[in-house]
DNA sequence: GCCCAGGTGGGTA
DNA sequence: TACCCACATGGG
């Protein structure tokens, strides 16, 4: 099937991607708790719409587990409109600041500094944090090695022939954790390099042969299918 | 008007 | 387990 063995196929991935777009900065944000705040907002939302949430908050002087706990629910709602679930995400914010609190006396040093398997679990319990949620919370403010697997990633793995596109989220961030280095830099830039890539590229040009990835795709281009 | 965007939780069979 | 649905704004 594949000319590549895994490990070389996801460096190589890897390597084109950077070679095409360079680093990409993520996460954008002044404070890991704003990172936070933006993984939550962001969940199934044009990080465009988030960018006005969190100036909302920031000149509501909203950006901190206290003030978010004090804020009555609508209100908090208000400030995030545009980031849209407005209600839902409110909830979802206060839930995390009552737990930071409770449990961490509102530090996330305290948070983070326990098993990283302890940790996810955490994050996992909290109403409102999934899977991808809480791998970019690991990553982008823990700066711990959880490899975040979202559409992009299942879409492009799908095209190069890696993935069935039916695979649950475990099995494909497995992929990853089994055959790169956990190194929490690289999959900083990696996950942030397949969502550049998707954005980009794979909604204008649904075939490898018009992409960089061309010469790691085993159909040459030619797909039947999109996933 | 339509589809999509850096998903998650809850319900049903 | 496997689907289905609600949640909601803003841009192309």
């Amino acid at each position: 099937m594949h000319k590549h063995t895994l490990p070389d196929l996801l460096t190589q991935l890897y390597q084109l991607l950077y070679q095409r777009y360079g680093p990409q900065h993520w996460w954008p944000s002044s404070s890991r708790f704003e990172t936070v705040v933006g993984a939550i907002l962001t969940q199934n939302t044009a990080w465009r719409n988030v960018e006005r949430a969190l100036a909302n908050l920031k000149a509501a002087g909203a950006l901190s587990p206290a003030r978010i706990r004090e804020l009555a629910q609508d209100d908090l709602a208000a400030l995030i409109r545009s980031s849209g679930y407005f209600n839902t995400k409110a909830r979802k914010l206060k839930a995390f600041a009552d737990v930071l609190g409770r449990h961490h006396d509102d530090n996330l040093d305290h948070l983070f500094d326990q098993e990283p398997r302890a940790l996810r679990r955490e994050l996992l319990s909290i109403y409102g944090i999934g899977e991808e949620t809480a791998d970019d919370i690991m990553v982008y403010a823990a700066y711990l090695p959880s490899f975040v697997v979202d559409s992009y990633t299942v879409r492009i793995l799908g095209r190069l022939g890696v993935t069935s596109g039916k695979q649950r989220y475990h099995a494909v961030q497995a992929l990853f954790h089994d055959n790169l280095p956990l190194d929490a830099g690289l999959f900083n830039e990696y996950h942030a390099l397949l969502d550049r890539h998707a954005k980009e590229t794979c909604r204008k040009m649904p075939l490898c042969r018009d992409c960089c990835l061309l010469s790691l795709c085993p159909t040459g281009g030619g797909h039947s299918r999109a996933q």
